[in-house]
DNA sequence: AATATATGCTTAATCGTTTAACCATTTTGG
DNA sequence: CCAAAATGGTTAAACGATTAAGCATATATT
């Protein structure tokens, strides 16, 4: 492994200190008044000797490694992988690199990684918050260590966040049905005090006493390890009960395409049986044989702002930016149209 | 920022030098003959101030990162959403940070997220290559970087690689849909001289010829940036054409997805018109009126290879190591079960 | 008793950059 | 002509850990 060309290379063969070389690199020959004559050599020498400065050595010295750590909750999770792609993209373009970790929503791992990230020097957070996992995320604050929270938040706890508007969607869901004609409308959603999902749960309640379908109010909770087996059952249940939804609201992706499985075993038949609402979009919606109505969530948007709201905090902006990005009702056959 | 631990300040706080800490806490105390009253007063006092150390000084001074470089097409793919999960849980294991970038099949990219990676002194590269981007492949070899080709490899390259049996799989595609009983068979694939690609397409002519098929050999190959476009032009002449095909096969995971997009706006029945075959699992192909038979690859396994191949290197193995994993095909209602 | 060997710890260099502080000339202004 | 200012550079410490080499002192060996 032939061994990198330093600083120190460049300078023993200008002739010159290291510290000349440095400044030079860095653009501050005016500043440090530099000769124009060794600005030139040194620019020269360390082009043929193809010198890229060790970022390491440079994190060190500088406490700043131009890093910042991403934990979703899953990247394999197609919605988590795009979003990673934006904040890679958008890091990148500010030069910054981005380590990525998948928490499984599980607080042990959350905050393994978060540690390893620490232990790593990262300048910064963008963090897919998991249940319960309040503590170590508050580490961070209490450390002032720039976070900003993507997806969903933590009311507790005051950091920068980005999420979706998600009492609207719901809301926006239940009256797009009501429109429809529909009144017997299900919501499935996860077992889960975060607040997002509270807050799903909350815009479908609200739109339905606003319809006065109160009584109709029926909400599946599932748990989180344990969809698919719950998803059967609850889906056989609706049906057995005495009353019959005519209508579901999906509150997430994945539950969204377990929903879909189990319609198709189940052989509803959508939307005549029961009209679907799916949550952000997904291959599968389109294939089903109805096309599933659902709501968009601005993942570009999401992964941009997070990243321009971490990297001010990590210029030293103390400021807790928090914003609610809008969601999009995508009307297809499963609805009606 | 309340300033991290570092070993001086255990240092000071027992009275010894920061060389007894360091032996101590690599648990080099017997090697180096610390005394066992000191030994459990740095331990303690270690745990008391919640020391952790700097990597960041421990990599520069060492020389590796315990980094990997992990660079796929995109990230965003679930294929390699799930590769880059699979490897991120292995390196992990093994007490190694993964830094993962998207190439877009862009050799410019590519060569610009390696040199990232290699400013930031990873310790070796996972790699899904891009076509044409031999050179920036081989300047990692040169420089006797450990590199793992994953998904794809150079043949004028000696490096490790983990790949699909790439050859069989379309050889063994060709021979379900001969044995269903179809003979006009199509392929749809990208137009890239990678040696994945070559021995998808050449598995399949072969196992034509094998089958007394030749006369009927069509072959689609769509450029990679215009999928969208080409596909619908590809499809629909397909059926102009003379010798009009009654089955598919798809070389890829996100031409299947183009293609039954396509499919489905020509509304071409499946199986009855034509009998399709997939490539890599997709929620999609689930949700397609009729469930696709397609080629399985075994994601799990090439992540968890390509990461023990990598490490072995990185500790000094000098050999390459090539490994061709299998596919499995999986049968479904898209060629009739 | 004199030397050899163990024991327990310190010193200081090193990895590659950055950067404050300083030094030596030369030029300028009044 | 002399002090002040400008010019062009060097030195060395610092970031935090690792690690080879060295230095006392105590114990063992013959």
């Amino acid at each position: 492994m032939s061994k990198r060309v330093s600083l120190k290379d460049i300078a023993n063969k200008v002739g010159v200190s290291t510290a000349l070389v440095s400044y030079v690199l860095n653009g501050l020959e005016k500043e440090k008044r530099v000769g124009p004559e060794v600005v030139k050599r040194i620019r020269e020498v360390a082009g043929d000797l193809n010198y890229k400065p060790n970022q390491i050595a440079r994190s060190l010295r500088k406490g700043s490694t131009n890093t910042i750590g991403l934990i979703v909750a899953d990247i394999a999770n197609p919605f988590f992988g795009q979003l990673a792609r934006i904040v890679e993209d958008e890091a990148g373009k500010h030069n910054y690199t981005v380590i990525i970790g998948s928490s499984d929503e599980n607080c042990v791992k959350s905050a393994s990684l978060i540690e390893t990230f620490l232990d790593r020097q990262v300048d910064g957070f963008i963090i897919v918050p998991s249940e319960g996992c309040n503590q170590e995320i508050e580490s961070l604050v209490n450390k002032e260590i720039p976070v900003v929270l993507v997806d969903r938040f933590l009311p507790e706890l005051s950091t920068s966040y980005i999420v979706l508007d998600n009492f609207g969607a719901t809301y926006e869901a239940v009256t797009h049905l009501v429109a429809k004609g529909y009144k017997n409308i299900a919501l499935i959603a996860y077992k889960s005090s975060l607040v997002h999902m509270q807050e799903r749960i909350r815009g479908y309640s609200e739109a339905m006493k606003d319809n006065h379908l109160e009584q109709a109010i029926q909400i599946k909770e599932l748990s989180y390890n344990r969809v698919k087996e719950e998803i059967e059952e609850g889906v056989s249940k609706l049906f057995d009960g005495n009353n019959k939804p005519d209508a579901m609201i999906f509150s997430t992706n994945a539950l969204s395409i377990s929903g879909l499985y189990a319609l198709k075993n189940h052989k509803i038949r959508v939307p005549d049986d029961m009209a679907i609402i799916g949550f952000d979009g997904n291959e599968a919606f389109d294939f089903f044989y109805s096309p599933l109505t659902f709501i968009e969530q601005p993942i570009e948007e999401m992964g941009k702002e997070s990243v321009r709201v971490l990297l001010d905090q990590i210029k030293g902006s103390k400021e807790n930016v928090q914003i609610e990005l809008n969601h999009r009702l995508i009307l297809r056959e499963s609805t009606g149209g």
